[in-house]
Parts: structure tokens; C-alpha cells; sequence
RNA sequence: GCAGAUGUGGCGGAAUGGCAGACGCAGCAGACUCAAAAUCUGCCGUAGGCAACUACAUGUGGGUUCAAGUCCCACCAUCUGCACCA
């Protein structure tokens, strides 16, 4: 069909020209209601596109394409999320500068952004490497320090020894290296953390908010992980030491029978001289100190664990003593890295106790627990003043009643949610603007001071001592302290990836600004985001993350609404064509690029909205390309049989069943049936032989989202007005999508025995005589029932 | 273990409780061609039948209903996330 049109050249043509005219700019404070739609800015690696960034941008660029022409001024801008390992670690290969690579590869993925034609306004371009921009994830970063959200604790960190980095709890779920997939170690390390706990009550109400997937509000609620229940102080016995536990079952503190710390809590060396067995009590710490968290929790395993001899802890509510025990499947980064068991009604310390000896006292009657421990509900027994209580909400409202009033225990919530570890020794990230003072203490830079740039360096390797590259530049190290003048040292570690990204929507809205990271009036008008596209493996980092550091600049009033995104929705994965996960090692990866280059840029981005359900993982195939392809040759073709039969109105049913589809599946993401939709009708199209023009105009703005160079060619051969880009997206007459005829089915007894034309508006007495005349020969026997849906279905039950 | 999702032809997938399989791919047959590709036309869930037609079919087993892929109960399988969370 190349007889139409030559793919390479429209798409070029069309390129320049909506950038000439520049149609996709943003106008700040304009009249027309706004629209700002976003995806997940791409980091710029050197492969360049994946397949999966074209079907993640597709969306929002049809609803965007769609938005301009319902007469919104839409917001659809794109960046790069420049910072990060894979440009160090090419830097640390080839000693080529991080800054140089990056900036290479930015170039590289937006000439392939282009050609695809998505409808990205490019003037408002941002970079987190920047400076310009990393100026302002510094300056919020010294906000949150000043508001005492930044603290610094040497604790037990994810470390990862690969890439001699420390990892987030979300860098490093399933004990594996986020970067290289190596298995994290824990360490001893001196971090700093920003305090996303304190947020995590307002992360959970925000939910209630936005329009958000249920499944991915289900799976950051899990995330945050909020329990409610009771810290509770058992007295250790002959000392002044309380040991301090958390748990959710207050009530059945009468069946503690024993308590259980983590190998690593800090109280375990103060028992050192009363501790008989203190050298098996070491030994175990040191054992479960190698274990990886992989190894510890993933592997469901014997319990293992010993007794501290020569001590023991009281029961505050009965006073019996009870013996103390380290294992490791108590976590010193839960609660209080203590717990007390309470073997008859959790599984974990029933095992415990089997194995170790311990009593079992049941304290809730029901199930067999000589079998396991029982978890249900029942009414209390063994439990003093609780005896009788018959469900676990009063007996827990009771029970800490009674612990509050005594003094020994109170209400707590927890969460399952970690602080955010913030800082990471390596060197292509935004330095920490903060300085050591000897007698200051922390300091943060001066915001007149920002931004704190990245000093050049030779050698982008981590030091041996983990630490960070910056930490070798002496000029970059020793400064003086802001406040009292005297010598101090800057802090040499930078922010992990997830900085830059956290607030970058915010920037769009007004990105060349060097007073403030926006202007208020421009934030007030286009936030917030009303429609955010991005993968399922960002909800519990990125959109936790971004999530956390909007609400805290709208907490110090500098954005006008408490959530960032109105509404999320998220795309499934494009598998290989062999059904697997694309990756280089099977040799199944797909480059979008050889697909703009052999089929064009209208057929990728059709294909990669119709090859299936938006949200789900759907397997590539070139043949379904094809078959893409093959849809859009036959709508250029169209212009051969355009108002062949002059005045012929056949198709305007069809016309407008095809607007109200296609306007509607968009709104819901459909695009399969949206582009199913508009294949229907060129079907019907061809076999009626002849479409009029102006049906050809109302056909080409609603597959001009999807396939926009081809439209605007068409579109400028029919004589359309302007660029289609910029036209009026179509109405559809809900009358006129309604046959007049239709054809029902009829059933006996709920089977289908024939089918047969009606009236749209038939009565109902009407349309089930049709219906049993159509199937006369098979009433045999006596009619009980007949049972009319209108325009749909007569069905006569018989005996 | 917990949470969420999914299960429909050879494949990707459609179906506000109302004719299951839209649309696309693949396949088969035909037209055009010296031929192939491209294109066009027709067929295309399974079984039986020349056919009209009939029976069976939406993971399995029950149920509700005139009518169930869709609603309810139980189970099986797969995927994703979290996971000794006290």
C-alpha cells in the first residue's frame, strides 16, 4: 500500500510540524479548564526505549490527544530521571564523565521519544542531574531537615556488598539487591534517615482521596502496614530493667508463658554477668549476625534460639515468672524486638515452646491445643479478670484499661513501613547539603549557598571503607561551618535515586523558575496531576516516596493540595513473544525502534494499545503488528471511495456507535475495544463501498490519538481545516447509535431455538408472537412462562 | 501464611445477568499472478451430519435464576506483592 503514503516521510513531516506550531505547549493560566497528565519520566539509559516505555506513554498520549481536542489546555510534559548507578558504573568502566554519558543518552532517548510523535510538551524538558534542578530536591531536603524529619542513627542497615551500597528496605525487597540482584547483608552503619513513618497515618488517610486502582491502594496500605495494639513492660527479676514488648493481643497476657528478644537487641549485654550461659548466648548472636534477612525469614524453618540462664522476667498481671528466650524469629526492627509468647494462641510460639519445653496455658477456649495453638475466637478462661469475656475487642479494651491505669503498659500502633535510609556513598547523585561541625553539630548549607554541585572527580569507584567518592576531594570535604565559623567537613554520601523523582511533577508546572521550585500561581493552577500512568513496581517505592515529600511541602504551605496525583493507573508488562519476561540473556527483547523503522510510528503505537487488556502482561507478536499495520493501510486507502455514492447516509448508525465507543473506552483505558471498535467500522466501511467526506473527517479525528501522523495526512488531503491535532473531537446523537431494527433471540426454556427482526420499539405482546411463530414447530408442550427483555431476548418456558 | 488478581477457541483477547468467542492473529479454500509476496473474497470452538440441524462447550464441583463466563458457596491452578510483623 505503499501507493499512499511512505511512513518514514509523513512522520517527519508531521513532527516538524507540530513542532512549528507548537500545539502541545502548555499555556500557564489560561481560561480553558487544564488537564495535566503524566507518566513515569524514563532514566536515560544508553539501550535506550524498551517496548514497555511506548505502551506506558501511549495512554496518557491518547487522553492527552483527546483532551486538547475536547477544548482542555493540557499539560503532558517529559523529563529524565538523569541521576543513578548504571551512568556511574559505565563512568567507573570507561572513566567517560557520569554528566557526559547522561547527557549523550537524554539526547538519544528524545530523538526516539519524537519520533514516535508523542505529543510531549518539549519546552518544559527538565533533567534531575541538573543543577538548576537538583538545586530544589536540595532545598526541600534542608526543609525537611529543618523540620526535624532528618536524623542520622547507626543501626543495622541493607547493605549490599556489590555495589557497596546501603539499600532502602523498598531498594532491597526480598533480600536481593535492587541494581545487580545480589543477596543484601545487614550492617552495622551509621545512616541517614528521612521519617516517612511519621507520615504514614497521612499516606493512609490520602488514600481515601484519590482515585487510585483498589489493588494499588491495597498493596501501599500493606506496605505502610499499620497494626494497633499495646506496648507492654515486664520487670526483669532482681534488677530495675523493664523489657519492654509490643503486641496486638493484650488480652491474653494471662498465657505468657515465656518472653522472647532478638538476637541484636542492645539489653541482651547488660545481662552479661548474670547470664550463666553467656558464652551459647553469644555464639547464637553471632550465628544469626551472618545470616542474611533472606536467609532468615524466607527460609520457614525449625525454630531455633536459647535461654538466658540466670535471668528471668515477671508477668505484670499475675506475677509468675517466666523465662526469657533470644531467637531469631523476633526482629529487632519490629515492635520493640521483644515479644511475649503466648504459645496457646499464636503459632509461631507454640512451635517455639514444643520445642523447647515451655508450658502452654490456653487462655481462649476453643480448638485442640495439643495439636497447634488455637488463633480463633472464644470466651476467656485462666485470665483473672477477664474470665467470661466472650470477644477479643472488649477483653483488649479492658485489658488495657487495666494496663494504663497500673502504669505498665499503653495503647501503640506500629508499623510494618521502616524509615527511609537516605543516603548512598556514591557519586553521581545530589550531594547532601549538609556540614559536620565539631561543635555545631549537624548543619545544613545555607539555602543561598544551593546548589551544593558535584564537585569533578577522577575516580568514580567507592572507597574500600564504603565510602563515598566526594569523600576523597579535600576541597569539597573542608569548609567552614555556617553558623559558627569554625573548620568543619561536609557530609561526602549523596541521595538515592528516588530523590529527584519524588517531586519532579511539581517542577513541570513551572520548570526554568530560579526563585522557587515553582510559582505558587502556576502550582495553584495546573496541580494536581489529574491522571498518572506508571508501572505496578513503583507503588511501593516512587509513589509511596513522592507521595510522602508532597504532603510534607503542602504541611509547610508551599503547594496547595495534600495529594499529588488525582487519579493512577498502571499498565501490564509486554512479554517476549516467547511469553517470558523480556530480558537480553533469553534474547527475547523487542526494539520499539525497529518497529517505528519497518512499520512506522502509528502502527507501534496502535499495536501496543490493542494487543490486549491495558493492564495486564500480554505477550508481543509481530504478527499482531502486522495486522496493525494492515488496519491503518486500509484506512489511507479510504481516500479511493471517499463519497463514491454521493448523499449516502447507511453508515451513520455505525458512525456514531463507533464515537460513543471510542469516546467511552478511552475514558476507561479500553483501547483494545476502542481500536476494535473503529476496525468494526471500516469493515462495514468496505462493504458498503463509500463513505462521505464528512464521515471520513469524524473516522479520522478518532483514530488520530492512536495513529496521529497518518490522521493529519489524511485529514490535509481531504482539505480539513488546520491540523487535526487542534480539531473539535467529535459528538455522537445517542439516538442515532440506536437501531430501529434489531434482531432478538428467542429461547425455549432458556435455549436458543431461533432469531428473528423486530421493531426497536415493539410491544411486548408483539414481539413474543414473533417470537413463537419463529419457533411454532417446536411448542410441544404446555407454556408456563414467556418472559420479553426489550431489543434483546424473548425466552418461553414450557413443560 | 496474608493481600490482590487471573482462569473463555490454535494464539492475543471481547461480552451493563439476556444469541459466548466482537476485533485481531494464525490456519484452510478460492481470486489475481508465469510464480511468489502483497491485496481481495469466503470458511474457521468441539463432535455428528451433504445440509438444515443436533449435542457438548468459558478451570472443577455444587447452588440461585425463566436465563450464569458474569451472582453465591466450596475447591483446583497460575501470576503479582508482602511475609516468623508479635
Amino acid at each position: 500500500m505503499a501507493k499512499y503514503y511512505d511512513h518514514e516521510k509523513i512522520e517527519k513531516k508531521w513532527q516538524a510540524k507540530w513542532e512549528d506550531a507548537g500545539v502541545f505547549k502548555a499555556e500557564d493560566g489560561s481560561s480553558k479548564p487544564k488537564f495535566y497528565g503524566l507518566v513515569e519520566f524514563p532514566y536515560p539509559s544508553g539501550a535506550g526505549m524498551h517496548v514497555g516505555h511506548i505502551k506506558a506513554y501511549s495512554s496518557i498520549e491518547v487522553i492527552a490527544r483527546k483532551r486538547r481536542m475536547q477544548g482542555y489546555n493540557v499539560l503532558f510534559p517529559i523529563g529524565f530521571d538523569s541521576f543513578g548507578l548504571p551512568a556511574e558504573n559505565y563512568a567507573i568502566k570507561t572513566g567517560t564523565h557520569p554528566a557526559v554519558i547522561t547527557q549523550k543518552n537524554i539526547e538519544h532517548f528524545s530523538d526516539q521519544l519524537r519520533a514516535v510523535g508523542f505529543s510531549f510538551d518539549w519546552s518544559r524538558d527538565i533533567a534531575t542531574s541538573n543543577p538548576d534542578y537538583y538545586k530544589w530536591t536540595q532545598w526541600i531536603f534542608l526543609k525537611l531537615f529543618e523540620k526535624g524529619l532528618v536524623f542520622r542513627a547507626n543501626t543495622l542497615v541493607n547493605y549490599c556488598p556489590h555495589c557497596k551500597v546501603v539499600l532502602s528496605n523498598e531498594d532491597s525487597q526480598g533480600g536481593k539487591c535492587d541494581i545487580c540482584h545480589s543477596d543484601v547483608v545487614q550492617k552495622e552503619k551509621s545512616v541517614w534517615y528521612l521519617r516517612i513513618t511519621d507520615y504514614a497515618d497521612k499516606l493512609l488517610e490520602g488514600l481515601e482521596t484519590v482515585d487510585f486502582p483498589d489493588n494499588v491502594k491495597q498493596q501501599e496500605v500493606n506496605w505502610i502496614g499499620k497494626s494497633e495494639g499495646a506496648f507492654v513492660k515486664f520487670s526483669i527479676k532482681d534488677t530495675d530493667e523493664k523489657l519492654e514488648i509490643y503486641t496486638t493481643r493484650a488480652d491474653t497476657l494471662f498465657g505468657v508463658t515465656f518472653m522472647v528478644m532478638a538476637p541484636e537487641h542492645p539489653l541482651i549485654d547488660k545481662y552479661k554477668d548474670k547470664l550463666s550461659n553467656f558464652d551459647e548466648v553469644t555464639r547464637y548472636r553471632e550465628e544469626c549476625a551472618k545470616k542474611t534477612e533472606f536467609e532468615r525469614t524466607q527460609l520457614v524453618k525449625d525454630k531455633t534460639g536459647v535461654k538466658l540462664s540466670g535471668i528471668s522476667a515477671v508477668n505484670p498481671v499475675d506475677g509468675r515468672e517466666i523465662p526469657v528466650f533470644i531467637a531469631d524469629y523476633v526482629m529487632m526492627g519490629y515492635g520493640t524486638g521483644a515479644i511475649m509468647a503466648v504459645p496457646a494462641h499464636d503459632q509461631r510460639d507454640w512451635e517455639f515452646a514444643k520445642k523447647f519445653g515451655v508450658d502452654i496455658i490456653p487462655v481462649i477456649e476453643g480448638g485442640d491445643i495439643s495439636v497447634e495453638a488455637y488463633t480463633g475466637d472464644g470466651n476467656m478462661i485462666n485470665s483473672g479478670f477477664l474470665n467470661g469475656f466472650t470477644n477479643k475487642k472488649d477483653s483488649i479494651a479492658k485489658m488495657l484499661e487495666y494496663l494504663e491505669e497500673k502504669g505498665i503498659g499503653k495503647k501503640g500502633v506500629q508499623y510494618k513501613m521502616k524509615d527511609w535510609a537516605f543516603n548512598r556513598q556514591r557519586y553521581w547523585g545530589e550531594p547532601i547539603p549538609l556540614i559536620h561541625c565539631p561543635k555545631c553539630g549537624v548543619v545544613g548549607v545555607p539555602y543561598e549557598e544551593l546548589p551544593l554541585t558535584l564537585p569533578d572527580v577522577e575516580n568514580f569507584e567507592p572507597g574500600e571503607d564504603g565510602n563515598s567518592p566526594l569523600a576523597k576531594i579535600d576541597h569539597f570535604v573542608n569548609c567552614k561551618c555556617p553558623k559558627c565559623g569554625g573548620d568543619a567537613k561536609r557530609e561526602t554520601d549523596t541521595m538515592p535515586q528516588w530523590a529527584g523523582s519524588s517531586w519532579y511533577f511539581l517542577r513541570f508546572c513551572d520548570p526554568n523558575n530560579d526563585k522557587a521550585f515553582a510559582d505558587p500561581d502556576k502550582l495553584k493552577y495546573w496541580m494536581p496531576v489529574d491522571w498518572y500512568n506508571g508501572g505496578m513496581e513503583h507503588v511501593t517505592r516512587h509513589l509511596i516516596y513522592s507521595r510522602f515529600w508532597h504532603r510534607f511541602l503542602y504541611d509547610i504551605g508551599v503547594v496547595n493540595t495534600p495529594e499529588p496525583y488525582a487519579k493512577r493507573s498502571y499498565q501490564g508488562l509486554i512479554l517476549g513473544p516467547d511469553g517470558d519476561k523480556m530480558s537480553k540473556s533469553k534474547g527475547n527483547v523487542v526494539d520499539p525502534m525497529d518497529i517505528v523503522k519497518e512499520y512506522g510510528a502509528d502502527t507501534l503505537r496502535l499495536y501496543v494499545l490493542f494487543m490486549g487488556d491495558y493492564g495486564a502482561a500480554t505477550p508481543w507478536s509481530e504478527n499482531g503488528v502486522k495486522g496493525c499495520k494492515r488496519f491503518i493501510d486500509r484506512f489511507a486507502a479510504l481516500v479511493d471511495i471517499v463519497d463514491k455514492k454521493p448523499g449516502d447516509t447507511s453508515l451513520e448508525g455505525s458512525l456514531h456507535k463507533m464515537i460513543r465507543k471510542v469516546t467511552e473506552d478511552i475514558e476507561q483505558m479500553k483501547f483494545n475495544t476502542a481500536v476494535a471498535a473503529m476496525m468494526t467500522f471500516i469493515n462495514e466501511v468496505y462493504a458498503n463501498g463509500s463513505v462521505t467526506k464528512d464521515e471520513m473527517f469524524v473516522f479520522i479525528k478518532l483514530l488520530s490519538p492512536f495513529a496521529p501522523h497518518i490522521c493529519e495526512e489524511l485529514w490535509e488531503q481531504l482539505g480539513g481545516d488546520g491540523l487535526v491535532a487542534t480539531a473539535s473531537w467529535p459528538e455522537y446523537d445517542v439516538e442515532k447509535t440506536v437501531d430501529k431494527t434489531v434482531e432478538i433471540a428467542v429461547q425455549i426454556n432458556g435455549k436458543l431455538r431461533a432469531t428473528v427482526m423486530i421493531d426497536k420499539d415493539e410491544s411486548k405482546e408483539s414481539a413474543i408472537a414473533k417470537g413463537k411463530e419463529a419457533v411454532a414447530d417446536k411448542l410441544t408442550g404446555n407454556i408456563i412462562k414467556e418472559i420479553y427483555v426489550p431489543g434483546k431476548i424473548v425466552n418461553i418456558v414450557m413443560k
